[in-house]
RNA sequence: GCCGAUGUAGCUCAGGGGUAGAGCAACGGUUUCGUAAACCGUAGGUCUCGGGUUCAAUUCCCGACAUCGGCUCCA
């Protein structure tokens, strides 16, 4: 345990020594430090309520000054047992039961409060010198749905007071960021409670989700070799039981009833893929074959697990699946590392690699082909020069994987592109190519995607940009403000121009000041304010003022469609 | 799904057992203005929905729904 660990650690142990004060009949159950601070769960009848936050932390503030030394004693496990007895602690029994025979067992007390733990303190109390308690949540005991629902409160400790505000700036601006916030602000989402977790996606935020699809679909289809497809919606459940969803995953399905047949709404769009591939006979040469597809998808999230754009019932992927040979995974592998490289530093991101490997409780198929799949993975990863950690026993029981981590500016880890081998559909679905020896074959499988989610995608995009789009993806690139309704006319030419160019505008033609309408302008973060005024007109110049608030000289008419047009420009083909 | 909190005008929020209030936005008018908020006026609400208690409920109680903070889940 780190130091800033142990402080944290001593501060649950501080908080759960002022919960027994004012509610003696609390049981105490477990408190360790995490990554933004600790917790300490209770099982207690009372409610905590935010006010009651408050009286924990004078109580905790009490108790840090009276700088209690924190104390470590060896005991029994039949001593801790009965110590916890007298105390009316059973979850502290049960914890102390758990602990094999032999092993140390330790109290540590500070004052007159003792907890069972392993240890890991400050020396005192009084080190404590900066801390706050941050929310109350339910939690259940050991982490099992089965159990009893505790209460947890959870709460921050820094060695400085300094550290402490930084974190609980860094929260406040991470709240401003939230793409709820700003999807709302900006006009880019809703959501209706008649469809719990499915976005309306406005007109501003269609425009990004177009655009972004539009960007994959060009990247993939251009470059990339992929050819695009459409399979249905809606599926037999037939098909839900030869790809193993019915038995597995029914419950987070929609189903749909049709005359005596039940259906079932796509979760994913694999089965589907292999639906298409099974129509055709496959030459070995004719692979890999990749198909993308860009499909909503359902899936019936549990209701309180939906949060804005991150966990919805209705989104989309930039989803593809790719059929090769074994022997082309490497190659594969390596091209598409390379492209999700490329796509994510286009967005500026920080991004990091996890490299997944077999679970030996939980896979099937060859150790051997396992082996081999691992290793084609990990040279792709080394060939693109590619940082990234391994992940030992988290792969998938039908193969190994890599994923993308994106760590964004308030450090907060996002999941978002995946690429996964399986060996198991191919069986499934009896999946097969003709080789060169015009005998049948299996086809390897790759799933992956690169944004993701469209919705988690474009949540993580609000949040990265604060909103302030770059100009290729702003809903709306340019408005144009005029001084006064004198250069209306003038105004509307501009618009009309720059439109011809591909360039979305807008106009402000209200009857505002115009420092009030470059405010507005501001507000919805766009990127370029077109100013007119007599001026302009006079010589058919415009001048724009930039979103960072910087003005540049007047340009002429004539030159700026194009000038815009070039800055615009998908980072795809830039001019 | 579970624990807790929240739900008042388009938005952000105040209020509170005797049928509601501000700012911004909207609308009308005046103003025609040079780079982050001109001025005056008007209108806008079944206080989420359904029950209950009460002479009276938006307010108290119960339930539903949604959202938020977590937990569980995410084959």
């Amino acid at each position: 345990m780190n130091e800033l660990d142990k402080l944290r650690h001593s501060c649950a142990h501080v908080l759960a020594d002022a919960v027994k004060r004012i509610w003696p009949e609390a049981k105490l159950t477990i408190g360790p430090p995490i990554e933004t601070g600790f917790y300490y769960d209770f099982d207690v009848d009372h409610a905590f309520s935010d006010e009651d936050l408050g009286k924990l932390e004078s109580l905790m503030a009490d108790i840090v000054k009276a700088n209690h030394p924190f104390l470590a004693r060896q005991i029994t496990r039949q001593e801790a047992i009965d110590f916890f007895k007298t105390r009316n602690e059973p979850y502290k029994i049960e914890l102390a039961e758990g602990i094999p025979e032999g092993e140390p067992i330790s109290l540590h007390s500070h004052g007159e409060f003792v907890d069972l733990c392993r240890g890991g303190h400050c020396q005192n109390t009084g080190d404590i010198k900066a801390f706050k308690l941050l929310s109350v949540a339910g939690a259940y005991w050991r982490g099992d749905a089965r159990n009893k629902m505790l209460q947890r409160i959870y709460g921050t400790a820094f060695f400085s007071k300094a550290d402490l505000d930084d974190f609980l700036k860094k929260r406040a601006e991470a709240e401003k960021r939230d793409h709820r916030k700003l999807g709302k602000e900006l006009g880019l989402i809703a959501f209706h409670p008649w469809a719990p977790g499915a976005a309306f996606w406005l007109p501003r935020g269609a425009v990004l989700y177009q655009t972004l699809s539009d960007f994959m679909r060009r990247l993939l289809l251009d470059e990339g070799g992929y050819v695009e497809v459409r399979a249905p919606l809606i599926f037999n459940q037939k098909l839900w039981e030869t790809s193993g969803h019915w038995q597995h995953y029914a419950k987070d399905m929609f189903h749909v009833a049709s005359e005596d047949d039940n259906f079932g709404l796509k979760p994913m769009n694999c089965p589907g893929h292999y639906l298409i591939f099974q129509m055709d006979l496959h030459s070995y040469r004719d692979l890999p074959l990749r198909l993308h597809e860009q499909s909503p998808l359902h899936r019936n999230e549990v209701s309180g697990a939906l949060s804005g754009l991150t966990r919805v019932r209705q989104f989309s992927q930039d989803d593809a699946h790719i059929f090769l040979r074994p022997d082309q995974i490497q190659q594969e592998i390596s091209e598409l590392l390379a492209l999700v490289a490329r796509v994510y530093k286009m967005f500026d991101l920080n991004y990091s690699f996890q490299l997944s490997t077999r679970n030996p409780e939980k896979f099937i198929g060859e150790i051997a082909a396992w082996t081999e799949a691992e290793a084609a993975l990990e040279s792709a990863l080394k060939a693109n020069q590619l940082e990234y950690t391994v992940v030992p026993n988290e792969a998938a029981f039908y193969g190994p994987k890599i994923d993308l981590q994106v760590t964004d500016a308030l450090d907060r880890k996002w999941q978002c592109a995946t690429i996964q081998l399986d060996y198991n559909a191919p069986e499934r679905f009896d999946l097969s190519y003709i080789g060169e020896d015009s005998k049948r074959h299996r086809p390897v499988v790759v799933h992956r995607a690169i944004f993701g989610s469209f919705e988690r995608f474009i949540a993580l995009l609000i949040e990265h940009y604060a909103g302030a789009f770059p100009l290729w993806l702003a809903p709306v690139q340019a408005r144009v403000v005029v001084v006064s309704e004198k250069q209306e006319t003038f105004a509307r030419q501009v618009a009309t121009d720059l439109k011809k160019h591909g360039l979305r505008v807008d106009l402000d033609l209200s009857n505002d000041k115009l420092g009030a309408k470059i405010r507005r302008a501001q507000l919805e973060k766009i990127p370029h304010m077109l100013v007119l005024g007599d001026k302009e007109v006079e010589s058919r110049t415009v001048s724009v003022r930039t979103r960072d608030g910087k003005q540049r000289p007047p340009i002429a008419l004539a030159e700026l469609g194009a000038a815009l047009a070039s800055e615009a420009a998908s980072p795809l083909h830039p001019h």
